[in-house]
DNA sequence: TCATTTTTGTGTATAAAGTACACAATTTAG
DNA sequence: CTAAATTGTGTACTTTATACACAAAAATGA
């Protein structure tokens, strides 16, 4: 018999709020199976469509955002994880600035909304396996290499990146090393504007320099930031 | 239109001696299209098949040979990277101590050999590309989880894991501070054997004892063993 | 308005880890 | 039996990581 195997894309989309911490994006399922449920934006791959193509459009067909950075995540093959055919999907993650959309359920899907990762509800076929890999993606990769930046404002305090490193590696960091650290690589600029958020002494803001990054990572730099 | 998007499997199975460096097993193709050309072993999955038992199943068909340590390496999609019909592929990698195997072209391959990573032979599809990811891979792995033992014969003289470090990550390792370093971490064992190759002082031989190196793991232990 | 609370900002001393380095021991090859 | 090849081993020095506390600037509220 003649292979008759589906191929789909799914995402797993990150965001960051000093707030709320990390939250990922899901949306509610219109169709069978799982309808009603919550689960990862995705679908088929069309036929002549690349595979980084078929999640950035089935995230503008369900959630109505794009998406800067993306990273292939992992592919899932097991040949029972969808009840009705054989799907195998390749999984992709990314990383966005939820302030920067503004969520908008679309056509195929019933809602659309950001859960904290730390309290995602039950979700369709083994996409809790799905989103479980992607955190664990995430930590390592957050661990050595400045993909925190991804998620952070453009502008950002310093406490901010603080509060990221420790809201996803669940450790305390301290502030004085850490910043030492970080500045010691040169990839991050000293602005000269403040920002004030709520109590406390006005906060001096910071900005990544890609430029520079890049540079130090082309000259074989090694940016592991354990803590 | 109906999705027809064949999946298959393809596998960059390692291998090491102390003589030839790193290589890899390539296959050479029986059928269209690259036919008699080098290629990595891979082949359609089945219907109902887990992805990895198709990749072992097409490494016995094409190779004769069993693998133990394979990790999923990446999944290809480009929609013209078969000229025929629109494949992926999801790539795997494995580690084998050359030395296990009689390799022997079984009914779906013309030839099969080891060729060493610095002098492969121009490869059908992609698969130059999957091969370069897949080395890119197992030096970043190397140097921070010690899979090197999966290429090493069970008991093994020290300069082995030395001349494999420094044949794979292509820098000068300081002998006594490797030794300090690997010795530190108490996942190898020193063993009361010696072995003799050519000239030289006997060497000691060590084995790697992966109860100990779990049971660090497990305990939040981290394997840098960047140099 | 002023005392309290909240948050940011900053340096130094100590401990740990990484690096550089050379010579003796044991064997084979000629 | 001399030369060449390989293994084995310790210490001083440099760099990096860690622990730690108090002042500055703003908001809050009594």
């Amino acid at each position: 018999m003649t292979q008759s195997i589906k191929v789909s894309v799914d995402a797993v989309v990150f965001g960051y709020t000093p707030e709320d911490g990390v939250s990922v994006l899901l949306i509610k399922r219109k169709n069978e199976p799982f309808k009603h449920s919550w689960a990862l934006p995705g679908g088929l791959v069309r036929n002549d469509e690349a595979l980084e193509d078929a999640v950035r459009r089935e995230l503008k067909e369900e959630a109505g955002i794009d998406v800067q950075f993306m990273e292939q995540l992992y592919s899932f093959g097991m040949p029972d994880r969808d009840p009705r055919n054989r799907v195998i999907s390749i999984a992709y993650y990314a990383l966005v600035r939820p302030r920067d959309f503004q969520l908008s359920a679309q056509t195929d899907a019933e809602d659309v909304e950001w859960y904290s990762v730390t309290e995602v509800p039950k979700l369709a076929f083994d996409h809790k396996n799905i989103l479980d890999y992607a955190i664990k993606r995430l930590r390592g990769k957050l661990a050595y290499e400045p993909i925190g930046f991804e998620l952070l404002d453009k502008k950002f305090p310093f406490s901010d990146l603080e509060r990221l490193y420790q809201s996803l590696l669940l450790q305390q960091i301290d502030r004085r090393n850490f910043k030492k650290k970080i500045m010691a690589y040169g990839f991050l600029e000293e602005l000269a504007e403040y920002i004030q958020r709520g109590a406390g002494r006005p906060a001096r803001l910071y900005q990544f320099n890609k430029k520079k990054y890049f540079e130090l990572k082309k000259n074989g730099y090694n940016f592991d930031l354990f803590l």
